[in-house]
This record gives C-alpha cells, sequence and structure tokens, in this order.
DNA sequence: GGCATAGATGTGAACGTTCACAATTCTGCC
DNA sequence: GGCAGAATTGTGAACGTTCACATCTATGCC
C-alpha cells in the first residue's frame, strides 16, 4: 500500500492538501483548531513527507554526505560518530562516501557524482584527498568542512573546523623535554599542507629550547608503519624520544622498540596522538594527546546546519583544544653511559 | 544555474524527452545513431537523471541505508567499509544511522524514521538492538543481513550472511587445549541471541575434550571491560588460558595480566576475535581469529543488490570463513609448581 | 450596517522522471 | 508501389510537494 500523501492527510481533515502543507511546514497562518484537526489525521494515518518530492519541488534534503579519504581510522571514524549523531539528534540522513583517489580529476569527478539537488556536504580534509573533495565542491552546495588547519579562503559561506594540531604537538614536544630529553624525534603522518600542523608545533618547541631537529620521519598511518620506522630509531642510541603522529605508530615504534630490547620508557619515551580507545590498555599505557574529533565532529554539523538554513547568525569557525594526556610511555632518558661531553643533564620530571 | 534536465538534453539533441529517457536507462528500441546523439548531448551538458525525480515517480533510489548499532567497534565499522566500497562500484548512495536504544518501541520507529521510498537497508544485527531492527523493518522493503547466526525465519526474499563464529571459537578453543591447557576461561561480548555461537563453539570444545567449562565472564565490548574482567581473573590461578570475545577485551586482559605480574604467554595465554589492525603489533602479537568483516559487507550488498533488481536467482546466503591467527600470546601452559594431583600433564604442541 | 483590511484557506502550476499509449518511420515482401 | 508489421519516436499524465496567487472569512472601526 502506498504511504499517505498530503492528499490523503488533507481529505481525512476535511481541509485542502495546502493546509495539509502549512501544517507540516509550520507556517503561522493556520488556524489553531484547523492545526489539531490535521495533526490529528497526520498521527492517524502515520503521514511523512515524501523527502523526493520536497527535493524535486527545490527545497533541501535535510541529508548530508560526508566525503572522507577514510572510513576506518581513528580520527575520521570519530568524526563520523559526532556527525552522525548531531545530525540523526535533528532529523536529517547522512551519506559516507569515500573518495580514495590522488588524481585530482578523479577526485573531482568522485565528488560531481556524490552531489545531490537539496543535498549538503561535510568534507574532511585531513589529507591531500580530502582537501581536492574540498576544492571539488561546487559553489552553490551548503559545505562545512574539517580541516588540518584554517590555511586559505576562510569566510566565504562554507565554515571550517578544526584541532589545534600544532599547540598539541608543541605541548607534547615540551613535555618530553621537560622529562630532560636533549631532543624529540618524529614520526610524520601525511598531511594535507607540505609541512603539517603537528611536525610545525614539534619543530617550534625544540627551536625554542634550542634543542637539535632531527629530519621527521615521513610515515605512513598504520602500526606497520610505525614498526618500520621503530625498527630504524631503534638502531640509533641517540634516540630517546619519540613523537608520534598517531597512536597507531606509537603502538608500532613501541613493538619496534620492544623488539629490538631497548625498554619504554626506560630506554625510549613514546609519545602519541589522538587518545584512541586501546592507548590506555596498552603495556605501558600510552602518554598521547587527546583529539576529541567526535565533539569537532559535531561542531562541524552545527556549522553546516547553520549555513544551510540560512540562519542569520552562521556560527565563527570554530577550534577545539587538544590535552596531553600522561600516562606511562613516557619518562626521563636514561642515564648516559659515560657523563661527558655535550651538556649539562637536565633536570628529569617526576 | 540549475542542472540539466532530460528536457534541456532533448532540445540539444533534436530528440523527445522520452528518447532521453530510453537512452539513460539502455532501452533497447533506439536507433544506434539516435543513442550516439543523445548521448553526446548528455555528456556535453554534464547531465545527470536526478535521483529525487526518479524515486518520485516510484523507482528505485539506488540508496542502501545501513543500520547499524554502532560505528566505531571494529567489526561494524569494517562491515560499513565492505559496504561503502561495493556500494560505490555500483554508483549506490550509502547512508548511515545508528539505532542504539534498546527499548523495541524505541528501535521500531528510529527504523520507521529511517524509510525512504525507493531505499534499501542492511541490517547489522550483531547485539539485541541490531535483531530488534532487523524485525522493525517493513517487509516490502528490500532489506539484507548480517547477522550472528542465522537463527529463524531464514528465506524469505531477505538474505543474510554470516561469518561462522562457532566454528572460529571451537577452533580456537581447540588450539589452546592443545598446547595443553587443563580449560580454557572465556569472556563474552554481548551477543543478538541468549547463547552466542563464540560461546557455543567454545563450550562445545571443552565438552569434546572432556575439559571442565568454567562459567563465561559477561563483558561488554571495550578494552576496559576486558580489563576488569582480566583483574578478576589474574588473581586466580588456575586460570591459564583466555579466549576473549574480540580483540579489545583481549588487550585489556593483556593488560591486567601483566598489571598483576602474570606473562603472556608465560603464565597465561590469551587468544582475541577479529584480528583488528593493532593486534599484530600488541606485545607480545596477539595470537587471534581473523574475521572478514569487510569481505562479509560486500557480500551482503551483493545479495541486496540481487533481491532489489529482481534478479532471478537470489544468491544463497553465504557463511565466510575465520582464521586462526598464530602469533605469540598463547603458548604452553606453566609447569605446575607441584606436579601430583589431578591428571597426567598434557604434551604441548608447538 | 458597511467597508477596509488582515487572516485563513483553496486552486493551479511546476519540479524531473517514467509509464502507457499513440503516432510515425522503416523493413521485407508480394 | 503498396501493404503488414516491426521498430522507433513522440505526447499526456502522474508521482508528492511547495510557491504564487486567488478567494473567502473574520475583525476593527466609523
Amino acid at each position: 500500500m502506498r504511504p499517505a500523501s498530503i492528499r490523503d492527510v488533507a481529505a481525512a481533515a476535511g481541509v485542502s492538501y495546502q493546509t495539509v502543507s502549512r501544517v507540516i511546514n509550520g507556517h503561522p497562518s493556520v488556524r489553531g483548531s484547523t492545526r489539531a484537526v490535521v495533526q490529528a489525521a497526520i498521527d492517524e494515518l502515520g503521514f511523512r513527507p515524501n523527502r523526493a518530492a520536497r527535493v524535486l519541488r527545490g527545497g533541501l534534503a535535510r541529508s548530508v554526505t560526508v566525503l572522507t579519504p577514510n572510513t576506518t581510522l581513528y580520527g575520521y571514524q570519530a568524526a563520523l560518530q559526532g556527525i552522525e549523531e548531531a545530525a540523526r539528534a535533528v532529523g536529517f540522513a547522512v551519506g559516507v562516501r569515500v573518495v580514495e583517489s590522488a588524481s585530482p580529476q578523479e577526485v573531482a569527478e568522485a565528488v560531481r557524482r556524490a552531489v545531490e539537488p537539496g543535498g549538503a556536504f561535510i568534507v574532511i580534509a585531513y589529507d591531500q584527498a580530502g582537501t581536492m573533495a574540498l576544492e571539488a565542491v561546487p559553489p552553490d552546495i551548503p559545505m562545512a568542512a574539517m580541516v588540518e588547519t584554517p590555511a586559505r579562503d576562510p569566510g566565504r559561506d562554507r565554515p571550517w573546523v578544526w584541532l589545534d594540531d600544532r599547540r598539541a604537538a608543541n605541548q607534547a614536544t615540551r613535555y618530553l623535554l621537560s622529562l630532560g630529553h636533549r631532543t624529540v624525534h618524529h614520526l610524520a603522518i601525511p598531511s594535507s599542507t607540505r609541512t603539517s600542523q603537528r611536525q610545525a608545533g614539534w619543530r617550534a618547541a625544540l627551536a625554542e629550547a634550542g634543542a637539535p631537529a632531527p629530519a621527521p620521519v615521513p610515515c605512513g598511518w598504520t602500526p606497520r608503519s610505525g614498526f618500520r620506522a621503530g625498527q630504524v630509531l631503534a638502531s640509533d642510541p641517540g634516540v630517546t624520544a619519540v613523537l608520534c603522529g598517531n597512536d597507531d605508530l606509537a603502538l608500532g615504534v613501541m613493538r619496534a622498540m620492544h623488539a629490538a630490547g631497548r625498554s619504554i620508557p626506560g630506554d625510549v619515551s613514546v609519545v602519541g596522538f589522538d587518545d584512541t580507545p586501546v592507548s590506555e590498555f596498552l603495556t605501558p599505557p600510552l602518554t598521547t594527546v587527546r583529539m576529541d574529533f567526535a565533539e569537532l565532529g559535531r561542531a562541524c554539523f552545527a556549522m553546516l546546519l547553520a549555513r544551510a538554513e540560512q540562519k542569520v547568525a552562521l556560527p565563527r569557525p570554530r577550534r577545539l583544544e587538544p590535552e596531553l594526556i600522561v600516562r606511562e610511555s613516557a619518562g626521563p632518558p636514561p642515564k648516559p653511559p659515560k657523563p661527558r661531553g655535550s651538556g649539562p643533564t637536565r633536570a628529569a620530571g617526576t
């Protein structure tokens, strides 16, 4: 049986279909008594407005498609979770579309295919593919984005949200230096920009402390990638502290260090990024930077909603502050075998 | 500017809109030359059929909504990934709708709200909420489901796919027994049924070997939940082998054992379920059962597609076989301090 | 009471597509 | 050449909704 339409409701309520339309859209000029009768008919028939018809007429679909390079990595996945929660709360449908190619043409084509009349986008633009998707979204489509950093072209009417990666990496690096490490090595995840914010924050902290800045090790996102990098680092006795671009890399590094006979945090301190659910239960529990991607996803959806519904005041682009979670994977550096040479040993923190 | 419609294409190609409709739907009775002209106009104008109009007319939306209790746990997340891949390959849009409530009425209402004309569902029904959602989907809506086990009402035209949890748990338990353990303890994740398949397989293996069956420990899904259970188990010297309902539980158990001074696998063997990306890089690397949820998701989508497009031969419900991945977290039990008493020590496998 | 005006309600058209059916063109064959 | 029939193409209507506009009813005021 066909679902009830506004004409069915109108017949049941003894009014015209237009009046039903007014009721379901909260139009003011409907008499209270009429509204009640119509509402009763709506409930009686279990009427639901047909989304397709609304869209066809030129209305909003009340749906958002998330364009993301990935659905499994923690940051993307947690962001999706936050978006879904926020969207569901206001009756928006959530679509997911993975944009996996690295070619600008293919990304543009994928985005074009994802465009639907009446639809809106949230783009997760933490890497190159995401950034290309961001740029490929036609300008007349409601959109909000989660970005690594608000680099260029802020404003317009495309709100952006981001986490302060730079500050977080800076804080984590300073923490490691405060424990007495001469320098901090860095395993870098792929970034949307040439020099990532995490990398910039790390570098700034080293410079500020007058510490030497070793070349960052370019990695992927996976534990395996961290493991490989860790194998190299483990053979260098000068490495006593490693800041990893995410917790998965940290996990791989810890495994590699352990396999090489270097204890954590006794010989090498490791700090991660993200605070994934597992990091608290690793051995040793991982010191890491908590990134609230779910909250960021919710904030991003709120931006989009404001933009799509043309609220007068568009919320300002929003930045969330990460937080360093100190656990047990970082500590003072080992006592050097011969305490001679390059500079005094700094006091070790607790 | 409004996107091109079939009428625009028709005007550009010098034919009627109906001919354009026939071309985009692959109708046979269009002359080759006409088809070419129309196709050229389509490419020229960048025409894309309006999904809303098709749905309104009563057609299929070529979209699938995934009803899931969760988007972050590994199994659900990997399944979603597989579904998205398969759907994208054939141009289907993918929606996500989390069904989180435990009340049947609320689940039913949530499903009702998610129903869209022309739409289809995939339900991930590994727990109670998912199973309720499964039952709440109206019968005339194309649907496929990922289930724990094909318990009741198989057939109809609602294809199901599942992983053989029972066999997998059985295999893992036998493996632990073959290493020489007297028995195997079990940490159970929440299930869709009273007695889960994983639990059943474990129990059967114990019975078959004549081993005592300790009460399974009911847990949640999280590392924390496993940690709590592990704390209790760690105080019992009779516990030498633990089969965990998933890798996160295994992680928590390993942490608890370590904190209690019991080594893995020296004192206690731990086996997980899922083979999440991190499990290979834990210390020690986790022996676990690989569950190919992504492939299952792809298979499930294939089922749905066949059902929705009314292909003559509906594929048979499909079962995928998990695989035990032996790493280093399980080994022979410790030598008993006093080798007297209950039965001869079994030979330890390699 | 009558009139102006605001408030409430109804009618027609349009969004882009596909179905049913009508109209036209082509093909083979005598 | 003309005809039957198939192949191809065109026309009208409908899906459910909302906008623009028209009509009708109530209210305030002299």
